[in-house]
DNA sequence: TAGCAGACTTAGTATCGTGCAC
DNA sequence: GTGCACGATACTAAGTCTGCTA
């Protein structure tokens, strides 16, 4: 199943049918394809037993209760409620929604027609119109309501449209009657000048009204700031003061007992893991007698003949095997422990940095003479440059990419770009273009390479190799190092992920000439290709690049760096996991200040505050602001929109329920209800009044706004440094509680990788599910029932050899049971094995465990758990995740705590 | 101070390579 | 020997965050 939204709404001409999803940001989720994949995800969670990350969801009366007679303000306080509510008021003008709603209209004008027109059909219904017409009697109300300078009050679009006066206001209305069902915000309304000029004498004016009214609620309330407010909690709306009691937060508390626990130094297992401790290769031989005894007892002679074939070619594997071992080994040895070096906080990323520069793809070779494009049905022979461009779309042929429309035009356009004027004057349509010729050839020619021999595999293996190394190291302060991608990237057609609205466009060959390489300037300059030249040549140590290019889809820069396994990269990720850690000791007074925040008399502040806990509580991304039209629509945390929330006062037994849908980074779809505290969902409720689904929901809130504040917080902290550190915390709760020490190398694993799951959940890291899963499960599940039934067998053998031993009473028969009895254990032993890896199988089908592992997860955790409970390390990270994380491996013993 | 470019991390998917069953 | 399954690796898109500039 695809978790991804990325159908378009296009119209099909080509290749199969696919289910249309929409993908226009204002139509209802649940018209789209697929599942409620949180859902499942939630289901799947229940379902293993996994234990939710601790939190503290609970308890919050015990910081909320803390606010002396705040229940008794329920009476009397209407006109209080009613200053304070004008206050918050959403229309207040903000400081993100000015500049963002500004932009936003400069976008909305800047777009195209058509595509308006598209995006009108995919808008959610005709009572849009309806919509607009009564959201502007609201503004216009509300402007007339609140003040005589409500046109200052109002933000945003709201704000834009108020100060226009009401012949301007007429002129806007019949804007939007024209407009109606365009939908959102994002709309009408002239922006220059005057508009910024406003917008300042706006703010100015704000800052005076916002002082005015805080100093008159200040008097009222007996407060100076929130905190004292908090305290107090005087002065607030009764259903913000009556929620106390109501349900527990609790973080503060959990977070003194997990540190008490921490600080017990209770460690699991601990007889075990030294116990159980084995060089590697001593237990991988084990296993391999024990297989080898196995077959033996179960079939001697077919096992014996097949032993002494297999003899001379075991051998030979052993010897390659041990080969690479002591290779992997010398490695090791060899490799440069940075770590143990002193470091340097000056932003000198190094003082040696030489290379080849990159290695350039090979360039286009044409297609032979009797592989033909077909126009209208006809053949047709093109120019170089057109018929490479239109080998990418052929290839791409029996790709999804090639049904959808914009990817279509995309292609369709630039490729109309390329061609010669001849070319431009026959091909105007892509429909008629047939590109199946050229497809088959390619399709043909991978199935030829496939079909090598060894030796010729082996040829071409090597090649590879050579190139690998001779582009694909440098040397960084004297050290040979990695680099990590250093071939250009190929020409080809853009896959942008999701409803992408570059999708399908050129990507154009990288030259040399586009080419900015970094080095050190005593080393050997890399040579360019003949016959041409670098862009530029930079000797620049503060960066980490080796060479970068611009792309000419995004128009942003790429580059060429260093592998995982580097000091470069390496000594940045400690660094980020020592940032976490820092966060453990603060995490407990941030959150009480966010809570307290929640009821500040800043909107602003409360907006911030309700981020925050989202952040921290669902591991959400911060959420920067996107260009319109460059990118997918997704959002994060602070560009959440109204429409990505629902509000649910009970739901399924719970109380304050929201209701997240939105699509994340790469499209990937968030789906998730959650019960929120009291203050939350009020606040909530707050922020969404008188908004448009299409608005934003923490309008005063942007992640430099956030990140500011996090910063003063605390050192180094950033709204994603929560995601590394519920992330790892939560790896090691559930591995404590998780890890049965008396549990076998297998059951030790299952509950690594149930706490590894645990945090791919917490952090929505999905995948789309194994093609091959049905048919791999259904073997699987044949292999168990197998051996159901030779376990069965071995419990007769057994028995009958019993019967013998009673009968007969001798040494040999005494050995028979024996020798049945071990060979019983080992079939339960195999049989719940793969009962593990069924369960784990299933668990693992729609969840990718590896993101979370690379970049989330402290490798220390891991490490210290693989020390204390006997499990090899290479079960758990395989050689490329034990390159990149070899600081970790040499430092960590088993009483690390994160 | 907003806006932007640059630098870097995080992310899912495509492809490759290896081991295993038949 | 062949084909399949699956883990490893390659690839590159899509995020976050910082620091400079107007």
């Amino acid at each position: 199943m695809r978790i991804r939204q990325e159908e378009t709404d296009s119209t099909l001409h080509q290749g199969s049918s696919v289910g249309l999803k929409d993908s226009s940001r204002s139509k209802s989720k649940s018209q789209r394809e697929g599942p409620a994949v949180g859902q499942q995800l939630s289901e799947t969670e229940d379902k293993v037993g996994l234990l939710k990350p601790s939190r503290g969801d609970d308890g919050v009366a015990a910081f909320l209760s803390g606010e002396p007679g705040a229940s008794g303000l329920a009476v009397g306080v209407t006109a209080l409620r009613e200053s304070v509510e004008k206050e918050l008021d959403p229309h207040v003008p903000m400081q993100k929604g000015d500049a963002r709603n500004l932009k936003r209209k400069k976008e909305t004008e800047k777009k195209q027609e058509p595509k308006k027109q598209r995006e009108n059909l995919l808008r959610k219904g005709g009572s849009k119109k309806d919509k607009l017409e009564e959201s502007l009697g609201n503004v216009m109300e509300d402007i007339g309501e609140e003040d005589g300078a409500g046109e200052d009050k109002n933000c945003g679009v709201r704000q834009s449209e108020g100060k226009q006066g009401s012949s301007s206001t007429q002129g806007k209305a019949d804007e939007r009657e024209k407009q109606k069902g365009r939908g959102e915000k994002r709309k009408k309304v002239k922006i220059e000048g005057e508009e910024k000029e406003g917008r300042k004498k706006i703010k100015k004016e704000k800052k005076v009204e916002e002082q005015q009214e805080l100093e008159r609620l200040g008097e009222e309330l007996g407060v100076g700031d929130a905190g004292k407010e908090g305290e107090g909690g005087k002065g607030l709306k009764e259903e913000e003061v009556d929620e106390q009691g109501d349900k527990g937060w609790g973080q503060i508390q959990s977070m003194k007992a997990e540190e008490k626990e921490v600080g017990s130094g209770e460690v699991l297992g601990k007889k075990q893991s030294t116990k159980d401790k084995k060089p590697k290769e001593k237990k991988k031989e084990k296993g391999k007698k024990d297989k080898e005894k196995s077959q033996e007892e179960e079939t001697p002679k077919k096992t014996q003949k097949r032993k002494s074939k297999d003899e001379g070619e075991e051998k030979n594997n052993k010897k390659v095997k041990k080969e690479e071992k002591g290779k992997e080994k010398k490695e090791t040895e060899n490799k440069w422990k940075w770590w143990e070096e002193e470091k340097t906080n000056d932003g000198v990323k190094w003082k040696q940095l030489e290379h080849k520069g990159p290695y350039f793809v090979p360039l286009y070779e044409p297609l032979p003479d009797d592989v033909q494009f077909y126009y209208d049905g006809k053949p047709l022979k093109l120019s170089l440059a057109t018929e490479e461009i239109a080998t990418f779309y052929a290839k791409m042929l029996d790709h999804e990419y090639t049904t959808k429309e914009i990817f279509q035009n995309n292609f369709f356009n630039d490729w109309r770009k390329e061609m010669t004027p001849q070319e431009q004057e026959i091909i105007k349509q892509l429909d008629k273009c047939d590109f199946r010729e050229i497809h088959k050839y390619f399709v043909d020619k991978n199935e030829a390479r496939k079909a090598l021999s060894k030796e010729e595999k082996q040829k071409l293996k090597e090649e590879a190799d050579k190139i690998q190394e001779e582009y694909g190291y440098c040397i960084l302060d004297g050290h040979r190092e990695k680099i990590g991608n250093f071939k250009t990237e190929p020409p080809g057609l853009f896959r942008g992920r999701g409803d992408h609205p570059k999708m399908g466009m050129l990507k154009k060959r990288i030259m040399p000439e586009d080419v900015i390489i970094n080095c050190s300037k005593d080393s050997k300059i890399p040579e360019p290709p003949v016959g041409h030249k670098w862009k530029e040549v930079r000797f620049d140590n503060t960066v980490t690049w080796l060479a970068s290019w611009t792309e000419n889809i995004q128009n942003s820069l790429k580059y060429i760096m260093l592998n995982p396994s580097s000091k470069l990269k390496g000594e940045k990720d400690w660094q980020k996991f020592e940032v976490a850690r820092k966060l453990k000791d603060v995490v407990h007074k941030i959150r009480a200040q966010y809570q307290a925040d929640w009821k500040s008399k800043e909107m602003k502040k409360r907006q911030r505050a309700v981020a925050l806990y989202f952040i921290d509580k669902l591991a959400l991304r911060a959420g920067n602001e996107k260009e319109e039209g460059e990118t997918a629509d997704t959002v994060g945390c602070c560009s959440l929109r109204v429409e990505h929330i629902k509000l649910h006062s009970k739901l399924d037994g719970q109380e304050h329920v929201v209701e997240f849908d939105f699509l994340g980074k790469d499209s990937i779809r968030y789906y998730n209800k959650v019960s929120v505290e009291k203050p939350v969902f009020k606040n909530l409720q707050l922020f969404m009044k008188n908004k448009d689904p299409g608005d934003d929901l923490f309008d005063r809130l942007s992640t430099a706004v956030l990140n500011k504040h996090l910063q003063k917080l605390m050192n180094g902290l950033t709204a994603k440094v929560f995601r590394t550190y519920n992330a790892s915390i939560t790896l090691q709760e559930q591995l404590k509680a998780l890890t049965n020490p008396e549990d076998s190398v297998a059951g030790k694993l299952l509950s690594y990788n149930r706490a590894n799951r645990a945090v791919a959940i917490l952090c929505n890291h999905q995948r789309s599910t194994p093609k091959t899963f049905e048919k791999s499960m259904q073997n699987l599940q044949t292999k168990i029932d197998a051996k159901k039934e030779q376990l069965e067998k071995a419990q007769q053998e057994l028995e009958e050899a019993e019967d013998e031993f009673k009968d007969k009473k001798d040494a040999k028969a005494e050995a028979n049971v024996q020798k049945k009895k071990k060979l019983l254990e080992r079939l339960k032993e195999q049989l719940a094995k793969l009962n593990v890896q069924a369960t784990d199988k299933e668990e693992n089908k729609q969840i990718a465990l590896g993101t979370s592992k690379l970049n989330y997860l402290d490798p220390r955790i891991s490490i210290a758990w693989c020390k204390k409970f006997g499990v090899p390390i290479e079960k758990i990270f395989n050689k490329t995740q034990r390159e990149k994380f070899a600081w970790a491996i040499d430092m960590t013993d088993e009483d690390f705590e994160f």
